[in-house]
This record gives structure tokens, sequence and C-alpha cells, in this order.
DNA sequence: GAAAGTAGGCGAAACGATTCGACTCGCTAC
DNA sequence: GTAGCGAGTCGAATCGTTTCGCCTACTTTC
């Protein structure tokens, strides 16, 4: 079923009929019709692999997820999905490939084997083998987070440094003078993971500004630790009234140690966070906090990886998201000092 | 960067460096170090297409997800990345495909365009379009569920029916009389969505064998419509004093109208499920629930598709996942009547 | 009415791999 | 001594497209 099976059945030759589907000539509307007839009759559909071959491009499009040995986060969840969305509405194809470095194997195969016209990677570090793999091939991509040095390369993010800002200043206009941040795992910290280090830098600067107190936890992606550090904290630090944090996975964690320490949400404690909007409407009071546009990421990231891929000397663009602060139930005024 | 440039360098045929690559014929040690050096330096990888375009294979699978709209629940999530993994274990890229028909563009473009060598597809209503479809194109493929005359194809599957049997039992023993059944929603029961059905039907015949009382009700897959089903329920059903449940994502908010109403849990109510285990222990108390096996589900899905890309005229295999319930602390004895 | 242009079509050469048949050695067996 | 065989290699065909150059009619233009 290829293209001179229908070129003999309609009695032409297999370039008129590439050029009908193409239109890159003048095909008579005779033929044409003639052509399209058979076609769907047969049910005929270009081979993509020899399309890709002969083209030189494949019309798919790579996305780099973390390994899940460490599960995705909602936010994480939510960009996937939209970027699977947005390949393909722009009639691409999407190769999924688990991959932390550039030697892992499926890195290898789709980068090495030329699968993809461009690639989105998520879980960027400050100092990732991955980028510097990709800049010398000159394959496209758009990083979701930027390296340290981030200048000529392509990327998206989430403004984490001023968000976590935002909520501290929303925490510290309610009158609350002793915050804590609940930041991603230590482990994390340490592989130079960006959104951590940049709310680590965002909280420093606004406790400062705001000269109030804040204290920060690192904590795991999982309910448990979330319990156990909101735990810590009141344990280490009983004068702190209110929470910010970037760790969506801790949430659950977070209010329920908080209601088993019998601190009201948001009477007698505050939380403002950093989360996808649908986890933050799950809770209980919902939570007062950033919600990342994880659609309009991932929708983006398709943009500028199919704009780097028709036209790859076009400067590398770059956005940096800063959605505002939802105000929900999950933050008030600071309690009394007893 | 092709493999005459590898030969050129080398000082052979194209066709040794293939044989030296695959190992089909022999090579002499010292030509295939020559080359290996050569290729080592260069660092070629043969092309995709051209390989798949000449082997008449891709070496890729494709995954058709669920569209978004309807979010992903948590097991699908799990599911998802474990097809991931195990796709990337077998040297096997895999292509995403979000699409719930046969019509749908992506569909169209992976299986017209014959860009995989098999498929899995997930979210299987009672009568499937897709399955017709691929039948009627001999191309391999796995259903994560089963349509309603499952014999001929392959599939892999939870058996919702025992479950929820298992479920309704393990509440008749601990004393309770009054049952609830809080399945997915209302559209997809009408859509033929085989888990909704296939629990219905266990419920029925459970309550009927035990002698209890059963009343289901459907509920939409998020927390808020899980809050005002529990409402409802209590409202309505005032003597319900247990509930078991295959919707995921309903769980926290069946959770905060139990408390809100004041019913502690195990105390004063149950509530036993089907859930990923992950989820099941986000909960507080944490579920007493059937754990879906996602990970396992994956992985045997790909072995299952491999078996059938490699051999398509091996009989079909077929296998129901029936995992235990895990007792944790979400059940209790039934409360003596006021 | 010849030159020039255009619409419509065809054939063949790519793209980069795999694989089949054929060829050349050198060795063994009779 | 020659037939047979296996190891090692090469050339050419092939997979299904796209696209370039060329060719034929037919129209237009002066």
């Amino acid at each position: 079923m290829n293209i001179g099976e229908i070129a003999r059945r309609s009695g032409v030759s297999r370039s008129t009929v590439s050029y009908a589907l193409s239109g890159k000539r003048a095909v008579s509307e005779a033929t044409r019709q003639r052509i399209q007839a058979v076609i769907d009759e047969l049910g005929y559909r270009p081979n993509a692999a020899a399309r890709a071959l002969k083209e030189g491009r494949t019309r798919t499009l790579g996305l780099v997820v973390p390994p899940t040995r460490r599960r995705l986060t909602f936010m994480q969840l939510e960009f996937v999905a939209s970027v699977m969305e947005a390949a393909d509405r722009a009639d691409l194809d999407l190769l999924l490939s688990p991959s932390r470095d550039d030697h892992d194997r499926s890195f290898e195969r789709i980068v090495g084997g030329r699968r993809v016209d461009g690639l989105i990677l998520m879980e960027i570090r400050l100092d990732d083998p991955r980028v510097t793999r990709l800049q010398g091939l000159r394959l496209p991509f758009v990083t979701i987070g930027r390296t340290a040095r981030p200048q000529g390369t392509c990327w998206i993010d989430v403004d984490y440094a001023t968000l976590i800002d935002r909520c501290v200043n929303h925490l510290a206009d309610l009158g609350h003078r002793h915050i804590a941040l609940i930041n991603r795992s230590a482990e994390l910290i340490a592989s130079g993971y960006g959104p951590a280090h940049r709310a680590r830098e965002g909280f420093a600067d606004a406790v400062a500004r705001r000269g109030v107190e804040g204290v920060e936890f690192c904590c795991a992606d999982d309910a448990a630790a979330g319990e156990t550090c909101v735990q810590e904290i009141l344990r280490a630090h009983p004068e702190v009234t209110a929470i910010t944090t970037i760790n969506e996975a801790a949430l659950p964690g977070i209010q329920r140690a908080l209601e088993d320490a019998g601190l009201n949400i948001p009477a007698r404690f505050s939380v403002a966070g950093v989360a996808a909007r649908y986890w933050a409407e799950q809770f209980h009071p919902q939570l007062t906090a950033a919600d990342v546009p994880a659609v309009d990421m991932g929708a983006t990231a398709v943009d500028f990886l199919v704009e780097r891929v028709t036209d790859p000397d076009a400067p590398p663009r770059q956005h940096l998201f800063v959605p505002p602060i939802s105000l929900r139930n999950s933050t008030g005024p600071a309690p009394a000092p007893r």
C-alpha cells in the first residue's frame, strides 16, 4: 500500500501522486480528484519512515522526562499532558524519553538515531550535561528551567524566586513575623536543581527585606515527609506562624500535621505556596498559592521548539512565567501572640 | 555522518560496516576493531528512519492515552510511567498519542504512517472503535481493559468485579449492613467504560450474596464531586456506615465530607477502595484498598506487546490482575446502631 | 506564425540503512 | 590435483518517499 500502488491504480506516475498530495507543483483538477478517490478508497497514508529519510526531518518532537523512580509531581504531569496535546495540535508526534543524563539509553537512541526534530528537556539542573551535548549536536531544544548560564539557550521557566518573595510579602502583610520555607529535598538541592535554589534565594532576600525571621527546611517529595517536616518545624521553631512552600507533594502531610497539632488553618496558622491550580484546590482549606500555569507552559514550550526547528538561526526565545497568587482560604492574619 | 562515511574512513564497503555492527555475517577481528574505532571517534549511530524503512519495523511502541481534558488518575499516571520505563528497558522508543477515537489526528498519524510496531491502548470501552480498526490493519496491540468480547485480543485488566466483591465482603465481615458504592462518573458509564460497569456488577452480586443493602452512586473524578457525593449519600441514606469505591480522584473529597460530618474513620465510618498504593497511603487514615499494581501492569503490557510484535501468529495473551486488599486504617467494625 | 511561456506530467536520482548474491582467498579432503 | 567449503569482503538492489530536470502540449504575444 505505497505511493506506487496509488500511482498505478490512478494511471499516473509516482511523482504526480506526490505533487497532488503536497501541492508543490500544479496538478490538473481532474487527475487530482482521481488520485484522491483512489487514496480514499485504499486508505493510503505516506510511510513516515520513508518521508523522514527523504526530507531529513521526522515531524516528531521528543520530551525528556525524569525517570520515575522519583515520582512526577502534579505540575510535571500537567506539563507532560499539555505538551502532548500541543504537539498533537501542531501535527507532530511526541516521543517520550525517561532520561536524566546524556548517556541514558533512551536519550542516546533518540538523539543519536536522529529520531526527533527537537527536544523538550524537563528537570534541568543548573549544570546539565544534556544541554551541552545537544548544543554540540545543533539539535534544537527547549529547556523547562534554566541552567546557571542560560543566555544562549531557549528556555521557559517559573520565577520561583519572585513567587516565594510574593508569598513572603503576602504573609508579612498579614502580620506574620516568623515564616518557614519548606523547600524540595536536600538531594535535589545538592544536585543543582534550579527551582529549589532560586526559591531559597528568593526566600532569603524577601525575609531580609521585610525584616521578618525566616527558616528553611528541606523536605522529600511526599506527604509523610511533609508531615514530619512540619512537626520538626513546630518543635524547633514554635514561634513560626506561617509556612510557604514549593513542595507540592508534601502539601497533604503539611496540612495533616498542622491539623494534628490543633493549628486551625487559617485562624492559627497560614500556608501559602506554589502549586498546580488543581492541586491547590484539592486542599482543605483551599490553598492560597501561585498557580503554576503548566498548560500554558507546555504550549509555549512546543511553540518555541517548533519555531526553532523551522528556523534554527532565529535568536533563542525565553520566557519566565510569574503567575499571580490566587488568594484562597489558607492564609489569614497572624494570630495574636500568646 | 552516515554509514558510507564510516566505510570510507575505515577503508571497507558499507555492507562490511553494517555486518560488523549487526554481527549477521563474519567480519575479521582486525577490520571490526578498525571500524569500531572510527565509529567511536565520530560518534556514529545508524539513522533510525533509514533503518526503519529498510527493515520494515520502527523499534517504536505507541501508547494511546485518553486526551487530558479529563485528568489522568494516579493509577493511569503510574501506568504511563511504567510503560515508559519498560519500553526503555526493551530498547524501544515510546510514542504518545492522545486519542479517544480511531479518527483522532494523532491516532491516524501514528497508525496510518506506520510509525509504530505495536500499540498499547488505555481506557478501553466495552465497544471500542480503535480495537476494530487495529484488528483490520493487523497491527499488534494490547489493550488495558477489555472490550465486551475480548476473546481474540491481547489484553490485561484489573478484575474490578472481584475487587469490589472483596471490599464488600470485608466490610460485611466487619458487620456493616448498609454499604454504598461510589462509582466513576455517569458519562463514563454511559460511554461503556468497562471498569465502572464491572464494579457495578461486582457490587450488585456481592451485596446480594451477603444479604446486605447496597446503594450505588456515580461521581465525577475530582475531590469536589466526591465531597458532594458523600453529602448526598449521608442525606439520602443515613443508615449507610461504609463506602467502597473505585474512584481514586474522589477520595480526598470523600474523606473531607466524612470528617465535616463528624464521622470519624474508622470508628464511625469505614472506607475501602481500589486505588494506586501511593495514593492510598496519602490518605488519613491510610486507606484499606486493593492496590492496583500499575507498575507490573505497564511491564506486562510491554511484554505482551513485544511478544506479539515478534510473533504475530502466537495466540494472544491475556492477564487479569486481582491484587489483594491491603488492610490499612480506614476500615473497622460497624458502629453500634444508635 | 515563430518565440516564449506555462500547465501538467514523467523518469530518475537521491535519502541511509540492510541484505542477497557473488567473488576471492586459503584450507581440507579425497 | 581438484573439488568443496567457510571466512571475509564487496557491489548492487531495495525499502517508500520527495524533488529536480526534462519533455510535451497548449496559450499567449508580438
